[in-house]
DNA sequence: TATTTTTTGTGACCTATATCACACCTAAAG
DNA sequence: CTTTAGGTGTGATATAGGTCACAAAAAATA
């Protein structure tokens, strides 16, 4: 339990340094908080309170087309953070899932929490902004990848990018991520 | 010219407060850029030195694939930023291109500068952070758009968010934006 | 204005990928 | 164990969209 905190507190600090005394401030900001396989995290049309910090499992993030298939907008594993962010940071309802692939288990950081915390501990501002800014880049390579590479080419780079993830779940879910049918997936690989 | 600073100035207080002090400790890290039509601003191998807040214009952000074809990543009209993030935050070398599209007028920001400012400023910090998250949700809603839609469908929505745009710049640019031909394109439309 | 370059439309044809259908297999649940 | 629900592979066929080719229109440049 206490480990936990203790890993948050590097993964902070492989982006910016804290004294204990502002981790002391910053820590009872995260709340515990476990779940299930195939229980939601987030759900459409919900009020989202929190991000989440992946302490231990794996997640997927979604929408849900007019014909009921699912596209995967992130799978989210360990040291990971994960929310519907529209939502989050603009208080509007959910339009994304968030369930579980695996039990898992987070820290929840509200949003006044985390505008406190960045209030009072200029590292931790800095800490989301380039957290964010790295997302930013890293959507940016996801989006190239959709305009540029064909679906084949897109899940050799995944499987290059995340070995691990293509053993873990199934491929369905690899295929609702890439952007292709189960069908078409399953006919490349080798 | 004084004009475009005051712009500038209601640009970060549409998000955050600042005092005529900060403002003044800020102002100087801009510093301001021409190019005209056809211009680079950033040219892949380059080292990036600035992110770009426009004044006036319009300018793309662009890969070129190994068949030489363009895909657009942004569109930057006024008020955007624009640059490329990724070599611009890691210090490495631009893996896109960005140029423009009509004779464009900017405020540059280098790195160290913006690190000056976020650390002396926490508003300013708080800024790009919020301005980063905008962004990321932003590229969220393109990658759902990409799986979900058809390019028909992305055309429609474009035309939407951005009528404007469409009138502003040649097709074969909107259709590389969607990701799709040229012809294709030419043959939906209404 | 004349001339070159860029943009746009459209036909003919091709290809990657979707869809539907079914069989088999594996893993969880009773 | 036995049963059921997912997961996976593969054929047959359909379709969105790509590619190539050419001509007309529009815009930039001389």
């Amino acid at each position: 339990m206490n480990d936990n905190y203790q890993l948050l507190r590097r993964h902070f600090e492989e982006l910016v340094e804290l004294t204990d005394e502002e981790w002391d401030f910053i820590r009872p900001h995260f709340k515990d908080k476990k779940l299930k396989k195939r229980q939601f995290l987030i759900q459409t049309g919900q009020q989202v309170e929190h991000e989440y910090w992946i302490i231990k499992g794996l997640l997927k993030s979604y929408a849900i087309d007019e014909k009921g298939n699912e596209h995967i907008l992130q799978f989210a594993l360990e040291q990971y953070w994960v929310s519907d962010y529209n939502a989050f940071q603009n208080q509007q309802p959910a339009s994304i899932y968030v369930d579980c692939i695996e039990d898992s288990e987070f820290f929840a950081l509200s949003l006044e929490s985390r505008e406190i915390i960045c209030k009072e501990v200029p590292a931790i501002a800095n800490f989301f902004r380039l957290k964010s800014n790295n997302g930013f880049v890293s959507l940016q390579k996801r989006i190239l990848s959709l305009l540029t590479q064909t679906a084949e080419e897109r899940y050799h780079a995944l499987e290059e990018k995340l070995p691990h993830l293509i053993q873990r779940v199934p491929k369905k879910l690899i295929a609702a991520y890439l952007g292709v049918s189960r069908e078409t997936l399953s006919r490349f690989k080798l």
